[in-house]
DNA sequence: GAAACATAGTTAAACGTTTACTTTTTTAAT
DNA sequence: ATTAAAAAAGTAAACGTTTAACTATGTTTC
C-alpha cells in the first residue's frame, strides 16, 4: 500500500493489465473505456498508490493551468482582494498560487520569473513601487498575460481605484464641518494610489479653499505616528491642521495613537480619515469615517481582466469607485 | 527579440553553437565552461529571449524545490505567521506558494492533490475543522514533509500555542480584579484550538472557583456579538458576565460592538479580554487585554521541523508559549 | 459474406530538461 | 615533436505524461 516513491502510469498499466494509453484516458476522462477497464485501472491505481504528476503533464501539455497572484504584503487589503480573486477563479474552475514581494524589486522579479519558469496561465501583480514594465513586458511571454491591480504602472493593463471624485466628496464634506486645514500623511510617491490620493487631495483642497500639508512616511504605524508628529510640530497650535487624513489603513492606527497619546478628542478638537475600511474602523470611538476602496470588487474585476486576455480579447484598464463612508471622526455629530 | 512561443536549450544551443547539454550546465552553473563559451550562450538566451522551462526541470529532477502552504483563510493570525514562514524559508533559499482553504474540507483536500501533484517539497498545512490524519497519511508520500501548525490533529507533528498556561495566568488576573464570573466566546469544538481555550479556561475556573458560561457561535463578528447578547440574555443583571472572553480576535469586535451599543464600559462595568493581538487593540480605548500567541514564531517554528523532516530527521510537536499582555480592558487602572 | 463502421485498446513519438559517459581540445612536461 | 593530464564540450538516455496514428475485435448493413 504505501508506496516508497511515487508509481508511473507504467505500473498502474503493468498491475492492471491495460496499456499506459488507458490508464490516461481513464484519469482525465479523454475517451470511453469500458466499465469493466475502468473499474480494473481504478483498484490497479488503489492498489499501488498512484499519485498523478502534474508536472510530467504540465510540460505535455505546455501549461500549467495554474494563475499566479503576486501581492506586496499580507495586509488587509491585499487579502481582501485576494478573496475576490479567490471567488472570481473558483467560478471559472482555476486554482491559484499567492506570493509576497514585501515591496522590494527583487523579490518580486525573482517571483515574477518563478511564475514564468513554472508556466503559469497568467499573472495578477500588485506591482512593487518604482516597477517598470518593461521588465514584465520583455520578459513575460504574451501566452502569459499580466494584469496589474491596486497599482497602475504605464504599459500595463490594470485594475485601480477611482481616488479623485470621492477624494473631492470629503473634501467637500470637511469645509461643511468648518476645518479649513488638512494634514495629509502618505508614504513613498513611487506608488501610483500615494500619487492619486495626493493630487486628488491637492486638486480637492485648491477647488474648497483648504490648506493642505503634506508629511511623507514609512507605510506602518509607527510612520502614522511619528509623521503626525513632525505634522504638528511644524505649526504654532492654532495653526495646526484641523483635519489629518492618512493614506492607509496602518498609518491610520499610527495617527490615532498620536492623537489618543496628546490628549486630542477626535472628532471634536481634531478630525481624522482614513483609507481602506477595516472592521475595527466601525467600533472605534468615535467610528472612523473612510475612504473605503473596493478591494473585494477589484479582485474580480482584475480576474475579469485576465480573462478576456486569456481569450485573447483586448484588455483596458479600469478604475473602481471609491465609497465615501461618513461616521464620527470627521466631526459628525453622535446622533 | 519578441518570440511566439518559447524558446528551448535546444534553439539556444543552435544560436550559440554549442550543445545543449553546455547551455543547461550555463544556466545552473553546473559545470565549468570557457569565459568566452558562456559569454556566447548568454548572449543567445538574451538574443532569442529564453526563458527557462521549470517545469521540465522539475520532471527530470523529481521535485519542484517548492514548499505549500495551506492555511484556512486570509486573517491577521495567519498572515503574520505567513511572514514567519517566509523570513525562515528565505534564510533557507526555499520559495513557497500560498492557497486558502476556506474552512472547506473538499478545498483543502483538492489543495493538498495540487500540492502533491505539482511535486512539492513539503507542505505546510493550517488543517480545517473536523480534519482527520488518514487523508494525508495515505494520499501524501513520504519524500513530502507535512506540518501542521495553529492547529493539532494527532498523527501529525504540529506546531501549536500553549494555552493552558497563560489562560490560568489570566484567570488568576481576573480575580485579582474581584470579577467572578466570565463569559467565554468560541466557536466550533471540531478546532484544537478550540477545544484548548475552552477546557484551559474550564480548569483554570475551576482552580480559582470562578463562574464559567459557554457560547459557542461563528467565528465572526457578526457571531460575536450575538453571542455576547445570547450569553447576557440568559441571566438577571446582576448575574451577567463581568468578563466576557473572546476566543478570537475577530469575535472580539463583535462583543466590543455590543458592549458600545448596550452602554456597557469596557473595564469599569464590564471587562473584556481577546485573544491574538492587533494592532489596533492597543490603541483602543480602553486598549484591550489579550491572550497573545506568536503568530510569527510559529512560522518560524513550522519552517524549522519541515527542515528537520526533510534532513530526515524524526520530528516532534511544538508548543509555543502565550504571552498575556495585560492592558486596561481587563479592569487595570489606567496609570 | 464482404464492406463499412463502431468500439476498445496499443504503440511510440513528443514535451524540455539534466547528467552520466564520452569525446575533443588545450596545456604542460618531456 | 610527442604525450599525459587537465579542461572543455558533446551525446544520448532518461523523467512521466499525452495523444495521433494504428490494430484488433465485434456489429451492422446491403
Amino acid at each position: 500500500m504505501e508506496r516508497k516513491s511515487s508509481a508511473t502510469l507504467h505500473d498502474v498499466a503493468r498491475e492492471a493489465n491495460v496499456s499506459i494509453a488507458t490508464v490516461s484516458h481513464v484519469i482525465n476522462n479523454s475517451r470511453v473505456v469500458k466499465a469493466s477497464t475502468r473499474a480494473r485501472v481504478e483498484a490497479a491505481i488503489q492498489m499501488i498508490g498512484y499519485r498523478h504528476n502534474m508536472v510530467a503533464r504540465e510540460l505535455k501539455m505546455g501549461s500549467s493551468g495554474l494563475i499566479g497572484v503576486l501581492i506586496v504584503d499580507y495586509n488587509p487589503f491585499y487579502t481582501d482582494v485576494l478573496r475576490g480573486i479567490e471567488k472570481r477563479l473558483e467560478t471559472m474552475g482555476y486554482k491559484f498560487v499567492v506570493a509576497s514581494t514585501g515591496e522590494q524589486w527583487e523579490r518580486q522579479r525573482e517571483l515574477i520569473h518563478l511564475m514564468v519558469a513554472r508556466r503559469m496561465q497568467g499573472i495578477l501583480i500588485a506591482p512593487v513601487a518604482g516597477f517598470d514594465a518593461e521588465y514584465v513586458l520583455r520578459y513575460v511571454p504574451e501566452q502569459c498575460p499580466v494584469i496589474l491591480f491596486d497599482r497602475e504602472v504605464s504599459g500595463l493593463p490594470s485594475v485601480t481605484s477611482e481616488t479623485r471624485d470621492a477624494t473631492k466628496r470629503l473634501a467637500e464634506h470637511l469645509v461643511d464641518h468648518g476645518h479649513r486645514h488638512v494634514g495629509m500623511i502618505l508614504s513613498t510617491d513611487e506608488i501610483s494610489t500615494m500619487r492619486d490620493r495626493q493630487f486628488g487631495m491637492e486638486e480637492a483642497c485648491r477647488e474648497f479653499s483648504l490648506k493642505l500639508s503634506m508629511e511623507r512616511t514609512s507605510p506602518d504605524d509607527r510612520g502614522g505616528y511619528e509623521a503626525t508628529r513632525k505634522l504638528f510640530s511644524r505649526f504654532a497650535r492654532e495653526d495646526q491642521p484641523d483635519v489629518v487624513f492618512a493614506a492607509n489603513n496602518v498609518m491610520l492606527l499610527g495617527v490615532l495613537r498620536y492623537m489618543k497619546e496628546y490628549g486630542f478628542s477626535i472628532g471634536k478638537n481634531r478630525a481624522v480619515v482614513g483609507f481602506d475600511d477595516q472592521i475595527w474602523c466601525e467600533v472605534f470611538e468615535p467610528p472612523i469615517t473612510v475612504l473605503d476602496q473596493n478591494a473585494y470588487g477589484m479582485g474580480e474585476a482584475a480576474v475579469d481582466l485576465l480573462q478576456a486576455a486569456l481569450h485573447g480579447e483586448a484588455v483596458t484598464s479600469k478604475r473602481l469607485p471609491v465609497r465615501l463612508t461618513i461616521r464620527r471622526s470627521c466631526g459628525c455629530p453622535m446622533e
